[in-house]
DNA sequence: GTCTATATCCTGATAGAC
DNA sequence: GTCTATCAGGATATAGAC
């Protein structure tokens, strides 16, 4: 990646900074609620400027939100991968993985958990989602037949209430939180529960 | 509640009608992606005569959150009202009630956790709404204090953990859901944890 | 209580000049 | 890479008839 000199005259954005302010903008007050030229204005160009950079608002959504699923997939492959941990270290690692995944790409793991699916592309990512929420889901029912997590309750909602948990973090997590800290903390309350 | 007959000729609808149709609407595409024709078509009637029964359709917003609002800051007053029990089991109420509201009120408060800030109204219901959690947080810090929950995590990072938990369910839970059931499986998961 | 018609503004997106 | 000008459609909201 090699580092552009400062520019001189006109702002001379690129694709990665109308998708930055973008995003930016979508979490701050919702992807309906943010018009291109709300971009534009953030950026300082014409609302004609982003469309040379970008087809259109929809891309722009389908980009990030592309971004977040690929990578809580590739976390996922990872963990997956590891046959000769135990069920239990495996969802363990899963639980850290998805808080450092989501507090490094939190802009966009924030609008993926957001998309409504009033569109084909805001479709197909909630479908990617609930193939990632299912494999979430299989490794809590692994666990519990390992015997490593509790059995008196439902492995789904086992795994619906340890991920939303985890997802609640987009709410108030801030990009200098530090991942790893935060993700031993909640692993640490989900595993051994808040009583002393 | 008087039930009336079923009506011949023209819908006659009222404002709780509105409402109602309204809120699905809101939960199901977004505040934002919703136009007051979408829920004048869901009703079968012209977009004026939405504009009979409301003043805006902010003012739908403001009156939804609004019960959302009431219902859980009831709830709250109801736990700390009990000065008798232990701040442990005042906790472990206010987890239980937070549940039941949100699965007697789920639109209500679907809508209320998503909210943006994009108005004044929007804003207003997040100054309320930050009141609940800082509510919950201080319950949070009082069961610490009396040594009823772990003093080894922040307890503002648990109420955030706990209670993000408790706020994931507007994400799948359903209207017919058994909410009993459910608050009993959420305390016992947060304060027991998932560890066998 | 609902209608048609309308006012006013903003939306996403395009054409073509510089 | 950005601009001005423009398009067609849809947004919230209102006026006034029935």
């Amino acid at each position: 990646m090699t580092e552009s000199a400062p520019r001189r005259g006109r702002p001379g954005h690129d694709q990665a900074a109308v998708l930055r302010v973008a995003t930016e903008l979508f979490t701050r007050q919702g992807y309906d609620a943010t018009s291109v030229g709300d971009v534009a204005r953030e950026l300082g160009v014409s609302k004609s400027a982003i469309y040379h950079h970008v087809p259109s608002k929809e891309h722009l959504l389908e980009r990030v939100v592309g971004e977040a699923l690929d990578a809580l997939s590739e976390a996922l492959d990872d963990v997956s991968a590891r046959h000769a941990d135990t069920a239990g270290t495996r969802l363990r690692d899963a639980v850290r993985s998805s808080v450092v995944v989501l507090a490094a790409h939190l802009p966009a793991v924030t609008l993926l958990l957001r998309v409504h699916g009033n569109t084909p592309a805001e479709r197909a990512a909630l479908d990617r989602r609930r193939q990632v929420d299912q494999r979430l889901a299989a490794m809590v029912r692994e666990a519990v037949d390992e015997g490593a997590v509790r059995a008196d309750l439902d492995p789904l909602l086992i795994s619906r209430l340890l991920f939303g948990m985890v997802n609640s973090l987009t709410e108030w997590v801030r990009p200098d939180l530090d991942a790893d800290a935060l993700a031993d903390a909640v692993t640490t309350l989900a595993f051994d529960g808040l009583s002393t």
